[in-house]
RNA sequence: GCUCAAGUGGCGGAAUUGGUAGACGCGCUGGAUUCAAAAUCCAGUUCUUUCGGGAGUGUGGGUUCGAUUCCCACCUUGAGUACCA
């Protein structure tokens, strides 16, 4: 009988799946089976993009890894939940719509079924009842629900955790926000419960959508015009799309945001928590960007320095020393507490009776004004008793306010309560006189305003993690785009500002990223107040700071930032040392470490740890800073503007965004006859007719959009429908929960199911998800978390990157020669066309490896004094076939020239394992290499080139797994898979290699099958005396499979199979009691194979069922050792000596072996060192 | 630049609580079998050598009786990230 695998694994797997072999119960449901006894273990793979191209080689290498891992816990007594699915949404199936018009849900329905049957070949143990497809409407329904989740969600920062947005709302209405610590939007007004309940509707819900954890907000996005989409920044890479190498550009839009950036905190902490490689663990760590140390408020100097100098600094107007929060919060308390005027004016004030925007209480300078209308700078203030005693501090006041133009209008108390009508009058009056500022922009180019900061600019707030030099500040730089910057600059220094930001603009992105040594920047003329030496720091623009960072703003130290030294050097700016002992003339001095602080004040002597925490306390006791902690992370753009991809459960009234009810979903996807954007710039969502979107209430029905947007509001729905669909990652940040309960219709996954499983124990995937997938699936578990939704807050324990199969591309050397034109007369004129027709007609010539080497050492005049030497014949005929004509009547030299080899890929299969080319193949393989020669050194065979390059069509080195299935097995595959080298490594892929693990398994086969005719043969005598060896080697493979698989050391196991069968060969080993047990440790590897011997034996069960065997130490005891013998640590000879020999008798039995004597050659040790059953090291 | 990973025969790779470097396989060489090829089997295969031996795990140092393994400095390759204050 002979080892015939393609029918034992055809046979293997229709057992498999007719038997459902691998379907996995949950506890609750299946009880029956005795599963609830058994421990859990989830293995899961990253589920593939069903692309059009298929499988390579390269794709199964985890989840081969995955399901070895599977069937081990199987037979370690596990319940093992190990599905797989696909990631069906992406752009292919819909670049591939927009150019032929399928469907995508065709070509995904047909790429899954190829990947399915390509799947099923390699004898998975998955189950596939279990299987999801995030295109599939019964899928995303859930995805859609999730989203709806986050919309109905607020981060609380004070329970450090996602809530209902009802409970914010319930907040708001009682108190307003001024007590609610939210993640949320800058810049959010504070308003009071009244407020609140005073809102309309849709301020309420502009308001409500600045805390939601996901978000409508117009940001600057990652647009790929070639696309026609936003990308992810991890789907960019070096400045072009991941996908295609597109051109990005930064552009304005109104997205979909996910406030990832509530959980930074979370993420970073997290990943200690949970068994993922360091590399990666660091990738996110770095993605996430946390940095510790402090913000800090530089105010900003009115005049610049000079004429400070002369006296002309008015009192009062931000100097240090003031505290903006301090005056803020006291602003805040006065609108809380208004008098009965100030509230009675307000009232009529805040309900636009007047036709303008007031504000109260509010803060202009250091001046708290009663109200204040911005458009019109116009303030109004309410006096009560108090104003009687201090006339002259108001009069200046005004004044400066005045200086400031503004215009400032007093009324007594008594007015405002008494004729209020006549006091709205004058307001009413002075507002038409004046003009709105922003219609005006003669007054802000003026003269004087460009020499004084405009009202409510305090100072330049800017976060750095070395809060300890703050005396080595020597100047400031914001980024080029940062708003201060045109309100700062002076007169004299605009041109040359403008000049700068105009150019900084210009530049791209990627310009920027390649030019970063390049030091630009211009002075803006103005001047910040240091915090604590008060001393005028000029303020700078520069590139190398960026606007989307921090605050855009730093302060500059260049004693001790690379950076900042470089641009004080080139703009020959002071560069104070603060650094004690340090030497900074030659650069900066960045180590955190060895800091002891000099010429900083009260900071001397101390140092970084030291300095900073007192740096820190003293700036809040000014109130001109705070230690602050920075991330990187930004919130994640979650609209594309793609068909393919889910649909937002969202529609808009008013412009706000509704969420169509939990109840109603899914919301599919609606047909479309174009998948390009419509005519008018919208998504391809915007060329649909009819929607599988309801009527309210009347679920599933077909409503056209235009009967959707126009119906009546109590009706229908009523509004516009959100066009944009979901990315990518939204499918996949959550799947791993779904497998759980897959077929589930009432709910996103059972509580008990999701109770049963928890998490997943074991995934394996690539790293490139590091950034993406892996993080915001992170992130949706803790959410999900924190919802109650799901038990665990991370969704998987371990994570094992596999690395990549690389291809070994095949390269033979094509000459490339051309005739001498001149030469040839009887040839057109036109030349061009005639050497494109030669090139055309001529017989390629290829040159084999060693040849090329040979040769390409050899100037042209040689190479070709070679060729017309060796291979005249060759080159002639093929001249010869060109002009038509026997015998050119030329020197071969005279009509042709020898141009240069190019390097041309062959398909890796017409080279065997020699590296030898099939030529007749590859003459075959294009019809232009149809009449090729091939030069190669006398006596050699054609060998061609090898080099190991990702797999790519592109370089036809694409192995694809049917042919090896169909030559080799699936098992021969899944061996030879693991036997390259270990999981995580980036390995090439060389097919010459699998007979070494094919030739294993009929090895394998022929050890159960003995004799002539090879039958099956195994005796089933008990153990005897013969047997000691066989079971030595078994357990010495049961220990070491054990330890491999534990270790996911898979290359390593394979081997050991390789020497157990080598082994049991040479002892002629056929009994039952080693072959049973050897065919279970090797089944997880081999399942087809492993199954078919084991039905041979006799069982009817399938050996996936069956426990592991018990490794037993007591097999493996010997009774001696071969001592290896070293001098001076190297290993010379070995002895055989007891092992319950005594370290003296090793010592006395070496020194007298002849061998010794022979090293020593008379000499006298002058060490002996003997390790009982390891070593005896003699040093000499 | 920074962070992480890794450098061992012709090739993939093995060996780490420091103890026989090169397991296992490919390829290569020789032999058996065969009309021949494939397949199979046997032997050899780090380099060097005067056949005694000697050298050897990216380079240079160090610790140790003993280092691929630990420490320091450097070089090279790959991956990620990039003016992150």
């Amino acid at each position: 009988m002979k080892y015939n695998f393609n029918e034992i694994e055809a046979k293997w797997q229709k057992y498999w799946a007719e038997n459902q072999t691998f379907k996995v119960e949950n506890p609750a449901l299946g009880e029956a089976e005795g599963n609830s006894n058994k421990p859990k273990y989830y293995v899961l793979d990253m589920f593939p993009y069903p692309s059009g191209a298929g499988l390579h080689v390269g794709h199964p290498l985890g989840y081969i890894a995955s399901d070895i891992y599977a069937r081990y816990k199987r037979h370690q007594g596990f319940n093992v939940l190990h599905p797989q699915g696909y990631d069906s949404f992406g752009l292919p199936a819909e670049q591939y719509a927009i150019q032929t018009g399928q469907h995508p849900a065709i070509t995904t329905a047909e790429n899954i079924k190829t990947y399915r049957r390509q799947l099923d070949q390699i004898g998975f143990s998955f189950d596939w009842s279990r299987e999801v497809r995030t295109s599939d409407p019964s899928y995303y329904k859930w995805t859609q629900w999730i989203f709806i989740q986050l919309f109905n969600s607020w981060y609380n920062k004070n329970t450090d955790k996602a809530e209902d947005i009802s409970e914010l709302i319930k907040t708001f209405s009682s108190e307003g926000n001024r007590h609610v610590n939210a993640v949320c939007d800058d810049n959010i007004e504070s308003f009071s419960a009244e407020d609140w309940n005073a809102f309309d509707s849709i301020k309420q819900q502009q308001i409500l959508l600045q805390y939601r954890l996901t978000y409508l907000a117009e940001t600057e996005v990652n647009w790929c015009p070639a696309l026609g989409t936003v990308l992810a920044n991890d789907e960019i890479v070096n400045g072009v799309s991941e996908r295609g190498g597109h051109p990005v550009v930064r552009k304005k839009m109104t997205q979909w945001s996910m406030r990832i950036s509530a959980y930074a905190e979370r993420l970073l902490q997290g990943l200690d928590t949970i068994d993922w490689t360091d590399s990666l663990k660091e990738s996110q760590r770095n993605w996430i960007g946390k940095s510790v140390g402090a913000s800090v408020t530089f105010p900003i100097l009115s005049f610049p320095a000079g004429e400070e100098k002369a006296g002309t600094k008015r009192p009062g107007y931000m100097t240090g020393g003031n505290n903006s929060h301090l005056l803020l919060s006291h602003a805040k308390e006065m609108r809380a507490n208004p008098t009965l005027a100030e509230a009675a004016l307000w009232e009529q004030l805040r309900n636009k009776n007047l036709d303008a925007k007031f504000r109260q209480q509010h803060l202009i300078g250091d001046f708290i004004v009663d109200f204040v209308c911005l458009d019109k700078k116009l303030i109004v203030e309410v006096d009560g008793k108090i104003h009687e005693t201090q006339v002259e501090e108001d009069a200046k006041r005004t004044e400066i306010l005045e200086n400031d133009f503004y215009k400032v209008i007093r009324f007594k108390n008594e007015e405002v309560l008494g004729n209020i009508e006549g006091v709205l009058e004058k307001i009413k009056k002075e507002l038409s006189q004046r003009e709105s500022i922003k219609s005006n922009s003669e007054l802000s180019e003026s003269h004087l305003s460009e020499q004084i900061p405009p009202s409510g600019v305090r100072g330049i707030e800017v976060f750095t993690t070395r809060p300890d030099t703050i005396f080595g500040v020597s100047f400031m730089t914001l980024a080029p785009e940062h708003d201060l910057v045109t309100q700062i600059t002076t007169l004299e220094q605009k041109a040359e500002v403008d000049a700068y930001i105009l150019a900084t603009a210009k530049r791209s992105e990627r310009d920027r990223m390649a030019d970063v040594k390049t030091i630009s920047g211009a002075f803006t003329g103005a001047y910040a107040e240091h915090p604590f030496t008060k001393a005028p720091i000029p303020i700078w623009i520069g590139d190398y700071v960026l606007a989307g960072y921090g605050t855009g703003a730093v302060m500059s130290v260049p004693c001790g930032d690379e950076r900042d030294y470089a641009f004080a050097k080139h703009f020959n700016i002071p560069i104070p040392n603060i650094f004690d002992g340090v030497d900074i003339s030659k650069e900066a001095f960045a180590d955190k470490a060895n800091t002891k602080m000099a010429n900083s004040d009260f900071l001397n002597g101390m140092n970084y740890k030291k300095a900073t925490k007192r740096v820190i306390y003293e700036l809040e006791q000014m109130g001109q800073g705070e230690g602050k902690t920075n991330y990187r992370l930004r919130d994640a753009v979650f609209s594309r503007q793609r068909y393919w991809g889910e649909p937002f459960p969202v529609y808009y009234m008013n412009g706000m965004p509704q969420m169509i009810e939990a109840e109603h979903l899914p919301i599919k996807l609606p047909e479309v006859e174009k998948y390009l954007p419509t005519e008018t710039g919208e998504p391809p969502l915007g060329n649909a007719k009819k929607w599988y979107w309801l009527q309210y209430g009347n679920k599933g029905e077909i409503v056209s959009k235009e009967e959707f947007e126009n119906s009546s509001p109590s009706g229908r729905l009523g509004g516009a429908l959100e066009l944009n669909t979901m990315p990518g990652w939204a499918g996949s940040s959550w799947y791993f929960n779904r497998y759980m309960d897959a077929n589930n219709n009432s709910e996103f996954a059972s509580k008990e199911a999701l109770n049963y499983w928890q998490d997943v124990d074991l995934y394996i995937g690539g790293s490139e998800h590091a950034t993406g997938h892996l993080l915001y699936s992170r992130f949706w578990q803790k959410f999900l978390f924190d919802k109650g939704v799901v038990p665990v807050d991370e969704f998987a324990k371990k994570l094992i990157n596999q690395g990549m199969i690389l291809g070994t591309s095949a390269i033979v050397y094509r000459l490339e020669y051309e005739p001498n034109l001149n030469n040839l007369d009887n040839l057109n004129d036109d030349s061009q066309a005639e050497s494109e027709k030669f090139s055309l007609m001529v017989k390629p010539i290829f040159i084999s490896k060693s040849q090329y080497e040979r040769l390409n050492v050899l100037g042209v005049y040689e190479l070709k004094k070679y060729l017309n030497e060796n291979y005249e014949k060759e080159i002639r005929k093929g001249l010869n076939d060109f002009m038509n004509k026997e015998n050119s009547h030329f020197s071969i030299d005279e009509i042709y020239h020898v141009n240069k080899f190019t390097e041309i890929h062959a398909d890796v299969s017409f080279v065997n394992a020699s590296d030898e080319l099939d030529t007749e193949a590859f003459k075959n393989w294009r019809p232009d290499f149809k009449g090729a020669q091939f030069i190669r050194e006398e006596g050699e065979t054609f060998k061609v080139k090898r080099e190991v390059e990702k797999m790519s069509k592109r370089w036809f080195n694409v192995v694809n797994p049917d042919n090896i299935c169909e030559q080799y097995g699936a098992d021969s595959l899944r061996l030879y898979e693991m036997f390259l080298g270990p999981l995580e490594q980036y390995k090439p892929w060389n097919t010459a290699g699998i007979t070494g693990v094919h030739s294993f398994l009929k090895k394998l086969w022929k050890l159960y099958h003995q004799g002539e005719n090879r039958n099956f043969y195994v005796t089933s005598t008990p153990p005897s005396e013969g047997l000691g060896e066989a079971l030595k080697t078994l357990h010495k493979t049961i220990k070491k499979v054990q330890e491999d698989i534990e270790n996911f050391s898979f290359n390593t196991s394979v081997s050991t199979f390789m020497i157990a069968v080598n082994e049991l060969t040479a002892q002629k080993c056929t009994n039952k009691e080693i072959l049973e047990p050897l065919l279970i440790l090797i089944s997880p590897y081999a399942p087809h194979i492993a199954e078919e011997l084991w039905n041979q034996l006799g069982h009817s069960e399938s050996i996936s069922t069956v426990a592991f065997p018990i490794f037993d130490a007591s097999h493996l005891v010997e009774s001696s050792k071969n001592y290896p013998i070293s001098f001076n640590g190297k290993m010379r000879f070995i002895m055989e000596l007891p092992l319950d020999m005594s370290k003296d008798a090793i010592e006395a039995a070496v020194m007298s072996h002849e061998k010794t004597q022979e090293q020593l050659q008379g000499r006298k040790p002058k060490k002996v060192i003997v390790v009982p059953g390891k070593i005896v090291n003699i040093v000499g």
